[in-house]
RNA sequence: GCCGGGAUGGCGGAAUCGGUAGACGCAGCGGAUUCAAAAUCCGCCGUUGGAAACAACGUGGGGGUUCGAGUCCCCCUCCCGGCACCA
């Protein structure tokens, strides 16, 4: 053994030796309990950053975790190969999407090796290979085949200038990135999946999700928005007769029916257009309303405006005129594109009604009180109906159930329930991507491409400019049709990227299968038992993969019925942004590795000048604000990169990166080693297991199996490493300051640093891979099991417990670990502290809470 | 704007079921070692008052429940994530 800890020659021999024995091979048997550790899988943009340090070392302290203790533990790793920014680098520096990928690949591969990961890289895959997107491919055309992919139109960022769609990334404060020009909408067709047809399925199930956190559930629940409400029918002419023309609108609140002071419909709505057409005014606001992004967040934050149509409805019970406005903030793609308004009861109605000037007719009061006149606000909770015809007098939930009915014998709605979950549009205008596997055909109309022409191929050698080359590419898209042979045209959209992420999972059970999308593998290692991976996939990914195991399992190819047994939400590695206006409301983003202070100032380290100081942010791609942690793995190795990691914060929370603390966890590393060191030269003999010692040393083996006992739980049950490394701390310093050279007390520092080797080898494998063969010549961390605690080690005879008075702490007091109550009572009404502070006072009353306290009230 | 989460010393964080606030580490300060420095080792380290013993205050702000609140409830502020074409 070396006298000094040198990461930089056991790492890369743990690592080889690993590799030789292919030690985390992971192989189907039945056996033993199998244990499948996901990580999300990266996207390949270049190197690693501080987020997939964190989130790879979060699983691989899991996986290592679960092997020492008996399981069969396959450890996966791949690329979430297609996406945008392919196609922008490709741009920037004038090479092809394919090869700036595989070159990614190739070097994060590296990157990710020299991390220690235990995983299976026999197993790794990239959703861009023809092997992997084929069978995404043919799912496509079995789901098209049973009506669960469809066809429409729907709305996308269009860029007049450079005359294509834009992701809602690349729009900036209403312009595209790259022309600065104004952003319009424009509807175009594309694939849906029928994603609300499993919508109370993915509901419900989240009931059967004991091992994902609830912030994530409730996430979904509200993303799924299941709502009960009622479909009302406004009809476009005061004499309606059954069957006429009536606008329809949904609400969950019929109860304000009588309040209804203007209806909005969205701007591409029927009777917008109608009404635009002698209107020359409106055509302009109808136009006006098409600019801007598609994006949800900027359609909330927008001003609010809206027009008269001039054209009115009838209210379906008092008959009366009702005017229509056409209002930028209705939208087309929702419910009807209409809704209703009742200013006195919504908060946004009531803003625009003051805005515009409309009335505001106030009809559910408080149950127990009185609307203020005239109402400064809207009220919006239920209550009870007045000024409602016959409903008046009812309270707002009997009174919905009985507009519903009367509505339905009128023939003019009904009640409903509705989703705000949408049906999920998976074409993209973009060549990086799986290319959606349909062929148009003037006489057969949309063909799905036959399984023995699987796979659509993407070419991948190709030049980018502006628009996707396969669109260009006759090559490409010129193709007989599957059904009558006659001249067609192949589909040049290609698949929205989280198609890939929603099923690789279940591929690496089986990634060499040729024969089939998954075969019976995927059902021994299926469904996976921690899935580790951001926060920010808490709504999008982690529901679009849990919309896929349903649909793999309805076609037969899953038995269960979710993928994700446990999550673990990993927070978010932040850092500061900076960034310099380029104008035009570009910016360039500059990476905090090139900024340093001077003089209290922000500067670009290159030419000392100024840069603009952004907020502190998830390290990301479009902030170029991550941290390379490829110099802090150069500089103290991996086993300090992942200890520092682990123990800067819990894996929950968020991650505020500093370069800060790497040095104290190199340092308990070097320190550690010595130890251990100085613990072999003197002669490595057998560990202790109990018996007698003295005082101080039944005190240290009392903490060393508390401390196994804490840390097994906080890797286990807890998933808090942080404090599990702490506890380990704390033990080293017990250790270091346990006196004797007597073999009694070597013996026990023996079975200390085995544990303490044994606890830390799945935070710093490399490490304690040499620390245990030093400690046990022949032993193999490979083989090795988890540390057990010895209960007996852990019995106390005497205990301390505080003492309170009115609940201030004011002493303490020693006594038998298992006195009764009635003992504890008095001998701390007897202690001088509880004397003073009582002041001569009779005890009210005495509250001795076992093992911990004695609280004396006065 | 809507949905979800967070805020504890100079800093990262701990306190697991309502029961010792500040574990562990970083930074800092003092000392040992050294020709000197790095490294290492020992000690101190929430704020205020005090020589000390000790006392008062203290978990973003305001209110409440409780013998007892960082933890539970209500209101507010700020920060972070998501909002369906970044992944």
């Amino acid at each position: 053994m070396h006298a000094h800890y040198r990461p930089e020659i056991i790492e890369p021999e743990a690592q080889r030796h690993w590799e030789e024995k292919q030690a985390f091979r992971a192989t189907e048997d039945a056996a033993s309990p199998k244990y499948y550790c996901l990580s999300m899988f990266p996207y390949p943009s270049g190197k690693l950053h501080m987020g997939h340090v964190r989130n790879y070392t979060i699983g691989d302290v899991l996986a290592r975790y679960h092997r020492m203790k008996g399981y069969n533990v396959l450890q996966p790793m791949g690329w979430d190969a297609f996406g945008l920014p392919a196609e922008n680098a490709a741009l920037a520096n004038n090479v092809a999407p394919a090869g700036w990928t595989y070159a990614n690949i190739d070097y994060m591969r590296g990157q990710l090796k020299r991390l220690g990961l235990a995983v299976d890289w026999s197993r790794e895959l990239a959703t861009c290979k023809p092997d992997y997107y084929r069978w995404e491919q043919w799912l496509f055309t079995r789901l098209f085949e049973k009506g669960l992919i469809y066809k429409k139109m729907a709305t996308v960022n269009w860029d007049p200038v450079d005359l294509t769609v834009l992701a809602n990334e690349q729009v900036i404060e209403g312009r595209g990135w790259r022309s600065g020009a104004l952003v319009e909408k424009r509807e175009i067709p594309m694939y849906f999946m029928r994603i609300t047809a499993y919508a109370d399925e993915l509901l419900n199930e989240l009931d059967n999700l004991p091992g994902w956190p609830e912030r994530v559930k409730t996430m979904q629940r509200n993303w799924i928005g299941k709502s009960f409400g009622v479909e009302i029918h406004f009809p476009l002419n005061q004499r309606h007769q059954e069957g006429g023309e009536v606008l329809k609108v949904f609400t969950t609140r019929a109860d304000t029916l009588f309040g209804v002071t203007y209806v909005a419909v969205a701007a591409e709505h029927a009777l917008a257009q109608q009404a635009a057409a002698g209107n020359p005014e409106l055509a302009a606001f109808i136009a006006e309303c098409r600019q801007g992004s598609i994006a949800e967040a900027d359609m909330a934050i927008m001003e609010k405006k809206g027009m008269d149509t001039g054209l009115v409805v009838y209210h379906p019970f008092t008959n009366e005129p009702v005017p229509v406005f056409v209002a930028n903030y209705v939208l087309m793609g929702y419910g009807e594109g209409a809704v209703m308004a009742v200013p006195a009861h919504d908060e946004r109605d009531f803003a625009f009604a003051q805005k515009y000037d409309l009335p505001i007719k106030p009809v559910i009061r408080p149950a127990d009180g009185e609307l203020p006149r005239p109402l400064g606000e809207a009220f919006v909770e239920h209550g009870m109906l007045f000024d409602s015809g016959d409903f008046s007098g009812r309270a707002s939930q009997d009174a919905i159930e009985k507009i519903a009915l009367v509505l339905k014998n009128l023939k003019l709605g009904e009640k409903r329930t509705t989703y705000r979950l949408r049906d999920w549009g998976i074409s993209r205008q973009r060549y990086w991507g799986c290319p959606i596997p349909i062929i148009h055909c003037p006489t057969c109309g949309d063909v799905p491409v036959p399984d023995e022409q699987l796979p659509v191929v993407l070419p991948e050698d190709v030049k980018i400019d502006i628009g996707s080359p396969i669109k260009k590419m006759p090559a490409f898209y010129e193709t007989p049709c599957p059904k009558c042979g006659g001249q067609a045209k192949r589909e040049t959209d290609t698949m929205d990227t989280f198609v890939e992420s929603s099923w690789y999972y279940a591929r690496y059970a089986c990634p060499d299968s040729d024969q089939a999308m998954l075969d019976e593998r995927a059902n021994y290692w299926l469904p996976v038992d921690q899935y580790i991976g951001g926060i920010e996939h808490a709504i999008l990914h982690l529901l679009y993969a849990r919309f896929f195991h349903k649909l793999m399992r309805d076609v037969g190819l899953v038995t269960s019925d979710e993928p994700f047994t446990n999550l673990l939400t990993q927070g978010m590695v932040i850092a500061d942004t900076y960034y310099r206006d380029l104008g035009e409301g570009k910016k360039q983003w500059i990476n905090p590795a090139d900024v340093e202070e001077r003089e209290g100032v922000a500067v670009l380290k290159s030419d000392g000048q100024p840069v603009m100081v952004g907020g502190t942010e998830k390290m990301s791609k479009s902030k170029n604000n991550g941290v390379d942690p490829q110099s802090l793995i150069d500089q103290y190795g991996a086993d300090t990169a992942r200890l520092f990691m682990m123990f800067a914060a819990p894996p929950e929370q968020s991650l505020e990166w500093s370069d800060a603390g790497v040095e104290g966890a190199n340092r308990f590393l070097r320190r550690l080693w010595k130890t251990v060191y100085e613990h072999v030269e003197a002669g490595v003999l057998d560990a202790r297991e109990g018996g007698e010692l003295n005082t101080a040393a039944l005190d240290f083996r009392r903490l060393l199996h508390t401390v196994i006992a804490k840390v097994s739980d906080d890797i286990e049950r807890r998933k808090q490493f942080n404090t599990a490394i702490a506890a380990n701390m704390e033990l080293m310093n017990a250790l270091v300051k346990l006196d004797g050279d007597d073999t009694q007390t070597r013996a026990l520092k023996q079975e200390a640093l085995e544990a303490i080797v044994l606890m830390l080898a799945p935070i710093v494998p490399h490490i304690c891979r040499d620390l245990l063969m030093a400690l046990k010549p022949g032993a193999c961390l490979m083989g090795a099991a988890w540390p057990e605690v010895d209960e007996s080690a852990l019995v106390r005879d005497e205990i301390e417990l505080m003492l309170q008075v009115n609940g201030k702490l004011r002493g303490k007091i020693q006594v038998a670990a298992d006195a009764a109550k009635e003992a504890i009572e008095q001998a701390a009404l007897a202690s001088p502290e509880i004397r003073k502070f009582m002041d001569g006072k009779p005890a009210k009353k005495v509250v001795v809470v076992p093992g911990r306290l004695v609280n004396v009230v006065v």
